[in-house]
RNA sequence: GGCUAGGUAGCUCAGCAGGUUAGAGCACGUGACUCAUAAUCACGGGGUCGGGGGUUCGAGUCCCCCCCUCGCCA
């Protein structure tokens, strides 16, 4: 048995996500950990909301809650759609927690102490108005190059020239509108990456296994043009972790916060952290999953994420963790994705365009959408949503090929036999060459689990479910029981158990439907069948079982039209 | 403009340490079966593997050039 952590990237807290950042990481995340506890080993699977920076405060002020309000809710929102969508998570934290505070203000006293940390004094932009300093996205003004009146202080999206805040003529506050700004000097602190640089491309290096996806990232990041540079981990915000050396006040930076990207990721260690305070656990409970001196030099540490997080993940979390010279567990292997198109287009949070978690479950079941996403999901390169598409993996797959199964042998079992498993007969050569078939399938189906590599190991176990059909159309019980009843009676038994089979090795994919099949079965053990044979016997003749509601309905045409029309447009 | 990834059957995608007639699922056609959600099973049609050069006995699979998508960066 191993001990497996896996985290999935952190969900921004400003509004409801889609469906492409669902199927970039918590939702393989969970489809891996699923299979990991299925298969017996020790799992610790963490994800949490990232709430801290401009944009949540800037969404607050929109609903004119406070801040802190508005995080709160819109986690219980996200908590509710995870929970939708059968996301495990162990827990499912905050990066706003205290034990975030303590933990991020912890790491930027070890950088310090180490030497990897620079203050620099820079000149911003401050509004007045608003009372804050505003960063260069969030500064509008008449473009100096092409005159546009709505150009940014970070670059002109009329002409796409590189602009400086202080370039803009009349230059004013995206958030207010006011034009009451001036240039003002303030101190911030810099991760010195470039000091780690040589560490972490080793490291990196060192990493053959991974999808050329996440290497390639990191590669051009550290060896493109200047090479990896240093980065400013402060804001001037009020929004955030307060900086401060450990549990001690840092001189100068006195109502300051460290940025996002410097504390979500360190929030993967304090979710852990906040796991054990939740559930009644010791500090002993959760360092031993990330630190190495105290249990954590056997964990297997696997992330996941889309390919925009990939550069914080290979490289400024690591130079973290390195530069803190504490033995914090590194991670051992980064899964990324690609991005899931919509229709032609990108999915789009600002537009409106494309599936929304909350819509999504509204109109099916998470079963659905998991099977579709998961089958889909968009490992080698982008990959599509179209309705059509979804209409047709979902009709055929899961409504035709999985769930007429288990309606087609339990009514014909319940028409002849009754509801209960049949006695008589027993198996024989074609039941044989049927468990060396299901092997070698759920052996291949294993591989690809183990391998993460998650569109193949949906392939594989819709050809598991095409055996049972295969099996049942070659037996042919109906035909069988006209002349021998006990020979039927023994293939509906194979059939039936099949189910359960089916119920165990699709639960990572498709949780409901496997809990109904299972249910049906009148049975609760799901144990993973390393002996294929035995678990065709586990049926006891006599033992009841249930005809269940059809597992899956099919989506109509009109639907599916209707569907189309109302994600095109705008969200309200 | 620089860089990453990709352009393979109508659709979604495999394949590539270079090697017999290029694969899967869906869609389509034919047949079988009738237990089942007009479901299932079998068989079949269908591709000059983005374009052009080159290396090789032999190239979707390696090299060069070009075109096109997508993203990142500037």
């Amino acid at each position: 048995m191993a001990r497996i952590l896996i985290t999935s990237a952190l969900p921004y807290i400003n509004g409801i996500k889609h469906l492409g950042n669902l199927v970039g990481s918590q939702l393989p995340a969970d489809l891996y950990a699923r299979y990991m506890r299925a298969r017996g080993h020790e799992v610790m699977f963490i994800c949490a909301t990232d709430e801290h920076g401009t944009p949540a405060e800037l969404a607050a002020a929109k609903t004119g809650e406070p801040v802190d309000v508005y995080c709160a809710r819109m986690h219980e929102v996200q908590a509710d759609l995870a929970r939708g969508f059968r996301l495990s998570f162990d827990h499912y934290g905050r990066s706003s927690s205290p034990r975030n505070h303590r933990l991020t203000q912890h790491f930027a006293g070890r950088l310090a102490e180490n030497g990897f940390i620079e203050e620099v004094t820079e000149q911003q932009v401050y509004s007045v108005a608003d009372g804050r300093f505003l960063p260069d996205r969030y500064i509008e003004g008449t473009c100096p190059n092409c005159g546009y009146d709505r150009a940014r202080g970070d670059q002109c999206e009329n002409c796409t020239k590189q602009l400086d805040p202080t370039d803009l003529i009349n230059p004013r506050s995206a958030i207010s509108g006011s034009t009451d700004l001036e240039v003002r000097e303030t101190k911030h602190l810099y991760l010195k990456q470039r000091a780690l640089k040589d560490e972490i491309d080793a490291w990196i290096d060192r990493q053959t296994d991974w999808p050329v996806l996440t290497t390639s990232i990191a590669k051009k990041w550290l060896h493109d043009g200047d090479g990896l540079q240093d980065r400013g981990i402060t804001r001037d915000l009020h929004w955030g972790v307060p900086v401060k050396k450990g549990d001690q006040d840092w001189p100068g930076m006195e109502g300051k916060v460290f940025y996002v990207w410097f504390d979500a990721p360190i929030e993967y260690i304090a979710a852990t952290a906040e796991w054990a305070d939740a559930n009644g656990k010791t500090d002993a409970d959760w360092e031993r999953w990330w630190r190495t001196d105290k249990g954590a030099a056997d964990v297997r540490y696997v992330q996941f994420m889309g390919k925009d997080n990939v550069p914080f993940h290979t490289l400024s979390f690591p130079a973290t963790i390195m530069g803190s010279r504490e033995p914090w567990k590194l991670v051992d292997y980064i899964k990324s994705f690609n991005y899931l198109n919509y229709d032609g287009g990108q999915f789009s949070t600002s537009q409106g365009r494309g599936v929304f978690m909350d819509m999504a479950l509204s109109i099916l079941p998470p079963d659905y959408w998991r099977w579709w996403l998961l089958s889909h999901a968009p490992e080698s390169s982008d990959s599509e949503f179209t309705w059509e598409n979804f209409q047709a993996s979902v009709n055929k797959d899961l409504a035709d090929v999985l769930g007429n199964f288990v309606s087609r042998i339990t009514k014909f079992c319940r028409s002849k036999f009754g509801e209960t498993v049949p006695a008589g007969g027993s198996p024989g050569a074609r039941e044989a060459a049927l468990v060396a078939e299901l092997a070698g399938r759920i052996r291949a189906y294993d591989g690809f689990m183990q391998a993460m590599e998650v569109r193949k190991a949906a392939n594989e176990l819709r050809a598991i479910w095409v055996i049972g059909n295969e099996y049942l159309q070659e037996a042919a019980p109906w035909t069988t029981f006209k002349t021998d009843p006990d020979a039927a009676a023994a293939q509906v038994r194979t059939g039936l158990a099949m189910i359960r089979l089916f119920a165990i090795l699709s639960r990572p994919f498709i949780p409901d439907a496997a809990a109904e099949m299972m249910r049906a079965m009148h049975s609760d053990d799901w144990s993973w069948p390393e002996d294929v044979q035995g678990c065709l016997n586990a049926l006891q003749p006599g033992q009841p079982f249930e005809v269940p509601d059809n597992l899956f309905r099919k989506i109509a045409d009109e639907e599916r039209e209707d569907w189309q029309k109302r994600f095109s447009g705008i969200r309200a």
